[in-house]
DNA sequence: ATGTCGTGACTATCACGA
């Protein structure tokens, strides 16, 4: 079984990459972020012709999270983080799906920092980490994919001073991170490939892609019952690579039956 | 500070988020 995340930054303005990777690819379930749609303008129907049942959240402009499986409808569990009922960011969506429970989830950005930007980042968090040890402790199969607005370590990143400043990289978001991984998560991309360079995201600007001046934002987080089914992980980088493409990546790992 | 996108205000640029 193939799981993947994908950061699709505008899911109807690039609805061809979409479907062009969902069939070279094959996922069998899928994260999507970053919608920048509405419910209504979820492109329901070009989903359900590519094979793929699908829940989502959508919100105007901005945020917005999937979830797709392919040859069978998700069934939703979830459609907000659960925490702050005042919260209105369409940034986490939860389903059951083949027998395993599994998360889309879009961490806000938090810049500029210092300030409510990044205060909003800190407090979601806090609350990802308190919904996360309750699904933990579950015991059941579950899986936290999307992105995380944070570059775990300083290898998660290219040798650069210029995001000294940024919220992707302060000591709290990293402690945020590392907190769901003391829980006993497991980081699947970096257990798969401990020793390798891995960005998922490249900016825009400044060529960044052009330069490999990438970071790894995007991950797959796996509770205890699933870290022995772990079996491969990869980014799917030369999607990035494509004309009008997403700033993200596709991340995927691989599940023994 | 800047770079580059996408969206949504509004009709040709600008604000905002990332």
């Amino acid at each position: 079984m193939k799981i993947a995340t994908f950061n699709i930054n505008g899911v109807n303005k690039r609805l061809d990459h979409l479907l062009a990777w969902l069939a070279a690819a094959g996922p069998d379930i899928v994260c999507l972020q970053e919608l920048k749609a509405t419910d209504g303008e979820f492109p329901k129907a070009a989903i359900e012709a590519a094979g793929y049942g699908a829940v989502w959240r959508g919100q105007s402009a901005w945020n917005g999270v999937a979830i797709l499986a392919r040859g069978c409808e998700p069934v939703l569990t979830r459609a907000a983080l659960p925490g702050d009922p005042s919260d209105t960011q369409s940034r986490y969506i939860e389903a059951a799906v083949s027998g395993i429970l599994i998360a889309s989830l879009y961490a806000p950005n938090g810049n500029p920092r210092p300030g409510p930007k990044f205060d909003y980042k800190l407090a979601w968090h806090e609350r990802l980490k308190r919904h996360a040890a309750e699904l933990f402790a579950t015991g059941l199969p579950v899986i936290l994919a999307g992105d995380y607005n944070v570059v775990p370590e300083a290898r998660d990143i290219y040798p650069t001073r210029s995001y000294d400043d940024n919220a992707l990289v302060q000591p709290e978001s990293r402690a945020a991170f590392r907190a769901l991984l003391d829980q006993g998560w497991l980081d699947a991309l970096r257990k798969v490939h401990p020793e390798d360079r891995l960005f998922t995201f490249w900016d825009y600007r400044r060529l960044r892609w052009q330069r490999d001046a990438g970071l790894r934002l995007d991950h797959i987080l796996l509770s205890r019952k699933l870290t022995r089914r772990l079996k491969g992980a990869g980014i799917d980088r030369e999607v990035r690579g494509r004309d009008g493409a997403s700033d993200h990546a596709p991340v995927w790992i691989t599940l023994r039956d």
